[in-house]
DNA sequence: CCGTTCGTGTCACTCGGTGTCAAGACGCTA
DNA sequence: TAGCGTCTTGACACCGAGTGACACGAACGG
């Protein structure tokens, strides 16, 4: 799941690139992965037990725990593995460019991805949306991401984000800026374009974001 | 819980201003609360079990949950109380009040509770701070308290909450301001003075709140 | 004094999540 | 090909959160 990419990979030695039992569990990842969005956004996320999909999926619930570390862990993580890359994008973007210019970018990859994935990324971020408890797990995801966009902020500015708020606060705004577009994007059931948004909110955190 | 003011009431009459029954009420409600502290703050959250809080106040474990939704929310619900008035704070605020300025007053009257209570304050923000379980349900709480910002913003400013991504925004920055006064004060074990972080996380924040 | 209402404890149950163990599949080596 | 260690799995037992049903007792109203 850390690295998508192995799945088209191909074998042109004798040995696999990757190993049968790699390939495996992988397997059995996109099969409850599968048997989790279709349960869950027919019936519910209190409608569907972890069993129910294990079984949906011809595991054991015992497995389902070995591949996810909770019953919203199966959703989240969908979205929530966009967002790991959210500082490394910061951190590629030009150190001229103004915090609001390369905040705007670092947000728009997982954006971007979500556009991608089409259906799939649209019914999940309703889905997490729509359910307190998927919701709650989401905003937690979104608190490390906070962090290690605010270390990152820190760093490529020079700032103590010991003593300075501004840090902090800037990678919160740009979380908020997020979470704005997701909500958007998701209460237009697809129709709003995330680009534009993101561009519309990130005029409205320019000047706090730029501010000298 | 929803008016603490009760009491304070004293019976003037030969019938008291509060019921019998209310004031039992409260008493197991208290009781409740002052375990769930004690044996949290000083065990852990996970080491806990609603049997032995509920044990410990004297009452049974069906009792704990007819009186709080979750184990989470006994200790939530201290922190949850005071941010359900930040949108009728805001409402307060003179109308030609500059955002920045009215939304500052808004947050700071949670804030200024937190200070006043003290100790206890301190030690729900640690707890919460540092347990995840607690922090994702206090995100929730968070997102709620937005919502209402938000709407007030939208009426405040005669925007149209559906279109312009402004008062969404703003009610985001004002809520990461007091998460992060929240942290601060949390870290500083209650050294640092929240009125001063609140001023200064508003400075930064201001350009973009009080864009034209 | 009696019927009603309300709060409570007990019991039984569901479900999320974990530890343990034995059995099977695989890879390696002789 | 036989044997051996490693990894994955399912089965089972178990814990704790949370809920529904019911019966009991105390307070309230007539």
């Amino acid at each position: 799941m850390t690295d998508p990419a192995w799945r088209y990979h191909r074998r042109v030695t004798s040995r696999p690139a990757v190993s049968l039992a790699q390939r495996k569990r992988q397997l059995v990842v996109d099969e409850l992965t599968e048997a989790a969005f279709r349960l869950l956004t027919a019936q519910g996320f209190d409608a569907v037990t972890v069993d129910e999909i294990a079984a949906d999926a011809g595991v054991s619930k015992r497995t389902f725990f070995r591949y996810f570390a909770s019953k919203e862990d199966v959703i989240v993580r969908f979205l929530a593995d966009l967002g790991t890359g959210i500082a490394a994008g910061l951190a590629a973007r030009p150190a001229a460019e103004p915090p609001s210019a390369a905040l705007r970018h670092a947000v728009s990859v997982p954006l971007a991805a979500c556009g991608e994935h089409g259906d799939r990324a649209l019914r999940a971020v309703q889905l997490i949306l729509r359910t307190p408890a998927l919701h709650a797990r989401f905003l937690e995801r979104q608190a490390d991401w906070r962090e290690e966009l605010s270390a990152e902020l820190a760093r490529r500015q020079g700032r103590d984000p010991a003593t300075d708020l501004y840090p902090r606060l800037a990678a919160g705004m740009a979380l908020t800026a997020f979470g704005a577009v997701l909500e958007r994007w998701s209460d237009s059931d697809g129709a709003a374009d995330p680009a534009a948004l993101t561009a519309e909110a990130f005029a409205v955190l320019a000047p706090a974001l730029d501010a000298p």
